[in-house]
DNA sequence: AAGCCTCACAACCGCAATAAT
DNA sequence: AATTATTGCGGTTGTGAGGCT
């Protein structure tokens, strides 16, 4: 038997959120928080599906999200935490205060894709795309757990002109073990997860949630009464 | 001015993981 | 343990704005 849909197709509003369904859900938000968003649309008086109603809130009308282009440091972090993490958009994005995944991601491909191209860098195995032909093979391939740096090295040659590490909020050598997996090497035998999945538990996962901890105290911080005044951009331009 | 192209970003879809029954 | 419901994630698409020819 197949699953059912998230939500009824009929009566369930797509395209883009109008002021007026942005109102209703963070008033029901700031009401009620964050909980069952399947219950939300139907809660709040919204024809949105729960799905919908979570993306929205978290992509667009969170009250602690940044606005505009991620700068130089940002960037910088981005690449390193993709050199170690992959298209785990949601863990990169735990490290990017203000920052939500799918902006990450789409910087990513807009972006920074082709910046890496352009500097001759796969940006999926952040080698140069060269050794991948074979011509460089200066670092060993085999399994040495010892990171090799060529893809870091290479990032910080990219933005040398900027700031480099000077201003950056955090650097992820900072914020991460060198006992994270880096893409491409192996990931940890795949007898805890059973193996089925790409997604191999990890057991660097505890800090992580440390530091996405940390990043949703700041938020708590920020606090919710903050909504939309003050320092926050606004969350809309209608 | 019109048409085309690129960029930036919002939103949807399908799947996997997890929780609940 | 198996099934079902819900949430979260990543890939992809759609669209409006702005620049260029």
């Amino acid at each position: 038997m197949g699953r059912k849909p998230c939500c009824d197709k009929l009566g369930v509003k797509k395209g883009p959120w109008s002021a007026e369904e942005d109102k209703m859900l963070v008033d029901f938000i700031l009401t009620n928080g964050q909980c069952c968003w399947r219950a939300v649309p139907k809660l709040a008086g919204l024809l949105r599906c729960g799905k919908s109603c979570r993306l929205r809130w978290t992509n667009y009308l969170r009250p602690d999200l940044k606005r505009g282009l991620l700068n130089d440091d940002e960037e910088q972090l981005v690449i390193d935490l993709h050199a170690r993490l992959g298209n785990r958009w949601s863990k990169i994005a735990a490290r990017l205060p203000g920052r939500t995944d799918n902006e990450i991601k789409n910087h990513w491909n807009t972006h920074i894709k082709k910046k890496l191209l352009k500097m001759g860098i796969d940006p999926l195995t952040h080698e140069p795309l060269n050794k991948q032909l074979g011509s460089l093979g200066s670092a060993s391939e085999s399994g040495d757990d010892q990171p090799p740096a060529t893809g870091k090295v290479a990032h910080h040659t990219a933005t040398e002109s900027s700031s480099q590490q000077s201003e950056a909020p955090t650097t992820v050598d900072s914020l991460l073990d060198d006992d994270f997996p880096l893409v491409g090497s192996p990931w940890p035998s795949s007898e805890a997860d059973g193996g089925s999945s790409g997604m191999p538990a990890w057991d660097g996962e505890s800090e992580a949630d440390w530091l996405l901890d940390y990043h949703q105290l700041s938020v708590l911080e920020f606090g919710l009464e903050n909504l939309f005044g003050g320092d926050v951009n606004p969350p809309l331009t209608y």
